[in-house]
This record gives structure tokens, sequence and C-alpha cells, in this order.
DNA sequence: CTTTGGATCGTCT
DNA sequence: GACGATCCAAAGG
């Protein structure tokens, strides 16, 4: 909920060795991370929630599995810059790209908890009416910090980028929440969702009959 | 608190 | 022509 003053953005430069992996064993490295935009004064939030995305032939759920394309070249691009897509016809969603070169990678960055800006961000999402209103969701998360397609290839490691994401020094959870993928019709099977465990500004899972399966509020529990 | 239906358009088949 | 890596308002417990 409130910011931690102990914490302080560090240097962006060890990220991107971090990131020239599988998504899947890089993932759950960013929780904990901060992720930083420019909105107005400077935006920034603790990343709580990430999913991995595989590349070509490897993850039927991922927008890289059957090949290149115009909209998700950006994961084939090189490794810490963002992949943002446009979906539901008006939502934003943001991944910083990951894997080796050439291979396709993305870790999804779906929620976060509000550090710095927090105006900003109210500013930006009328519709929130509590603080984990902000950012907890992929889409709230770019709104929040007002990610649009206008991002997409951006520089998330640069040291002076519009969008930033940056290792502070703290470790992620030593134990993780884990689940399968949130949203998917296929390769829901994977365990890919990692989240930090008891932290309100998680996604909540849809329980419906339309998709997945007996998901709760998972953020609970610790 | 939970559940349901609707919005809305770019992308790929 | 179909379907989203989603969110929100409304309605019911």
């Amino acid at each position: 909920m409130a910011a931690p003053d102990h914490r302080a953005p560090g240097d962006p430069g060890t990220l991107a060795t971090l990131l020239s992996d599988d998504p899947a064993e890089v993932a759950a490295h960013l929780l904990d991370g901060w992720l930083i935009s420019q909105l107005g004064e400077r935006v920034a939030v603790r990343i709580t929630e990430v999913e991995a995305y595989g590349g070509v032939g490897q993850d039927p759920g991922s927008h890289a599995h059957r090949r290149r394309t115009p909209r998700n070249a950006a994961m084939f691009g090189p490794v810490g810059h963002a992949y943002v897509y446009f979906t539901y016809g008006m939502h934003w969603c943001a991944n910083a790209v990951c894997a080796d070169s050439g291979i396709a990678g993305a870790v999804l960055l779906r929620a976060g908890a509000p550090l710095t800006g927090l105006d900003d961000m109210w500013a930006a999402r009328p519709a929130a009416r509590r603080v984990r209103d902000l950012c907890s969701g992929p889409a709230k998360l770019c709104q929040a910090l007002g990610l649009d397609g206008a991002f997409d290839g951006a520089d998330l490691v640069a040291r002076e980028g519009r969008v930033t994401v940056v290792d502070d020094g703290v470790e992620p959870p030593a134990e993780p929440g884990v689940s399968t993928r949130v949203g998917l019709s296929a390769g829901s099977d994977h365990p890919w969702r990692w989240y930090v465990p008891g932290d309100e500004n998680v996604s909540a899972r849809r329980t419906g009959t339309r998709r997945g399966r007996a998901g709760r509020a998972e953020a609970a529990g610790g």
C-alpha cells in the first residue's frame, strides 16, 4: 500500500543480463523490482505479478507461438525492450522481452503496487476507487503508467528511458506464489504465473465458466 | 463479498 | 469473420 521509504532504484544494467534467459526462468526474478514511467512527475510501482510467454513452437498461449508478425515483432527483438500490445478493442498490456537473441520470449507485467506518483495514477485511472484498483491487472498497470503502443519496442533497461524496469537490489520473494496463467484458451496448463504472496495488488482471476478453473483470490493467504 | 454480461477493434485466418 | 495475455458496472447474497 504505502511506499517503503528504504527502497531506492539502482543500476538497471544488471537487468539486461538477467533477462537474457528463458522467460520461465527469469520471470519471478522481476517480482519486487521497480517499473517506472515519466507520466507527469515520476510514477513508480513495485512489480507484484508476472507471467512468462515463450517463442515459436514453444508455447501455444504466446503471441509468438506461430510466427513473427507485425504485432509481435518486438518479442523477437532486443532483450530488455518492451512488447506492448493492444487487446479487447480497448486495452494495452506490456511485456519485458527476454530469452536469447533471435528467440522470442517475454514476461508480461501483470500488476504492481503503487509507490510514487499516486496523483498521476488516480488521474490516469478515473475508474479506480481504491489504491489496489490502480495497478492490479495488466491493462490497469499500463493505464496507470501511461503506457500504450507508442512504447512498443522501448528500451526498458536504458539509463534514461521513458519507461524503465529497475532492480533495486531487494531480493524477490523466496517463495513466490505460482499458478497457471490467466485468460488463456490454449497453453493454460503451464504454471507460468508468479506473484507476491499476500499482496493485495494482484489481479483477480475470473471464477466463472468462461475459462480457467477454480481460481480464487490468490492474493490472500501469504 | 461474488457473479454476470457488455464494450470494442486490431490482428490473424 | 472470429476471437482475444481485460476491465467495469450492475445486480444479488
